[in-house]
DNA sequence: AATGAATGAGGGTTCATTCAT
DNA sequence: AATGAATGAACCCTCATTCAT
């Protein structure tokens, strides 16, 4: 992977996440990357091809950020890092987020569901924990998280902090 | 407000919210609405004055699903129907949400929020019901059935009545 | 002729002289005649029906300025009026010449060459005087007067006053 | 510059000339220079830049007719030339004069003059010459070959040549 | 006489994509 | 690998004109 390509990748993400995919011109993602037009067809073939790229490279990033969550072997530790995810995102991954939940609305064909393994994580921890349907539990808390992450790239939370101390204690932790 | 004018909002309100606002040709409106496309423009001005139209008509919708919660006297009452909102969409207001979300997440500029009036509410009734946060519990709820919403509209919940049942279960109720 | 009729060639007549005939959408006149759309058509047939309207209108309006010259019977009298005939244009006919000068140059079939009667008592005049080529004579100053005339309508001259003046002089007037 | 540019701008130019600005579309200027609609944007933004492109080339050309007058010692010399250039358009030069004048009545925003150079030229040529007063008649004249070249265009002088001959003997050349 | 909803052709412009260099 | 000139389809929008009322 040449510097260029990742630059282009990097302006394509930037550009997707705050104007969207279709309202993104793919002249305007060479421009930002400092780059030709044709180069951004040459190494994507197309801009459903960059688009691609983007993705994969998120899920990675994804899968990274989760897999801190699944080894924990504390079920209350899962519980606790689980609902901390969203409320610790920084500033270098807030475009990173805002563009999969964007991305997530604006494309007919959704990506994969990225969250599986986090499920079976919570699952297993609600069942440890002694929860009467740990498999409605996980799809439950998977549910307030996606909701939190949204809400918080939004910024339609006066307080954060309160949200996820309240969220915490209402799972004894 | 004459049937052409109807026709073209409900065929814009249909394609906006299954291909997204921007990927949406005002052609295929037109074609849809069995309409010229310069009518649009007669009638709405332009594509965002279109969209507008459809956003207001929304807002009047929304506010008429909120005002049934909202007049409840009961606060575990007031409760009960915030959570069994999302739970409760028909297959016509199908399209509707899924439009209200698709373009909470595409447009630049967000609709004011719609909440505000259930905030209120539901903060009175936490309050009525001695929770000790009213004010992060009802951001906290809100957020929630928000994200239930969302949820609902992609299809991601195996056994919604399950889900309802919890959180029923989790206030009580 | 009524009043709306006028209405619609009072307003046509602005709008053609200020933005050109083909800038003018015909909307545009409807809405500043305070008339519906299809009232344009319904009396003039299309646009060019408008268009020609106005210009025998002009016609007239052109023919009683020159007439006034022409009846002179001393032929420096016929001299003096023909020069001063620009420099006199008052606020209100402002309007019509600019019509009548941008038209000259934006319509392909030129309208009818309206100076011809002038002309022939300018010639007239000129051979009284003893001037050696009357026509050619004519020639010149008819294109000197319209040459003035557009200079003043686009506001080219300093001190309009001095260039009538040098020119009376020019004319032993 | 490429080739493709040139034809673009030579396509624009007689169609501008013969047609005028707002009656011609980019679409028939695309079609006569042989390229593609999409490329004028490219290299020119929009309509009103291809305008502009022609605009300043064609002052340059202007500028280099004037520069030969006023380049001349003689202040006779100078009104001689003065008076010969309106006469002197060869048929290359005429759809170029003809589109100068042309935009001088259809754009609102006046293209600035470019006949202040050749106006203080004049004006020190009547002076040398003992004319009254200068200033006035370098107007008087400019106006003047103004008009002819609007009647020389249009062809409303039977007989340029007399006209021009006349015009030299008022002014003792 | 008068309205205004409605049309369809065409306008300027953008955009993803290709290709010669 | 990289450029940028070039394309053509599609896009949003405007306009002169028609027609039912």
């Amino acid at each position: 992977m040449t510097e260029k390509q990742q630059n282009i990748l990097q302006a394509a993400g930037e550009l997707f996440a705050t104007e969207g995919y279709y309202a993104t011109a793919t002249s305007k993602v060479a421009k930002k990357a400092g780059v030709s037009e044709g180069l951004i067809f040459k190494h994507f073939g197309n801009k459903a091809g960059l688009l691609d790229a983007i993705l994969q490279d998120g899920e990675k990033r994804i899968k990274l950020a989760y897999a801190f969550v699944i080894m924990q072997t504390d079920p209350k530790e899962v519980l606790r890092k689980t609902i901390e995810l969203p409320f610790s995102i920084s500033a270098e991954e807030y475009e990173f987020w805002k563009l999969q939940y964007k991305l997530k609305w604006e494309l007919k064909e959704q990506p994969q569901d990225k969250m599986q393994p986090l499920y079976f994580s919570l699952e297993e921890a609600f069942s440890q924990l002694g929860y009467e349907d740990p498999a409605t539990e996980a799809d439950f808390l998977i549910q307030l998280i996606e909701g939190f992450g949204a809400a918080l790239l939004k910024g339609q939370f006066a307080d954060p902090d309160k949200i996820k101390a309240l969220t915490l204690k209402k799972y004894g932790l």
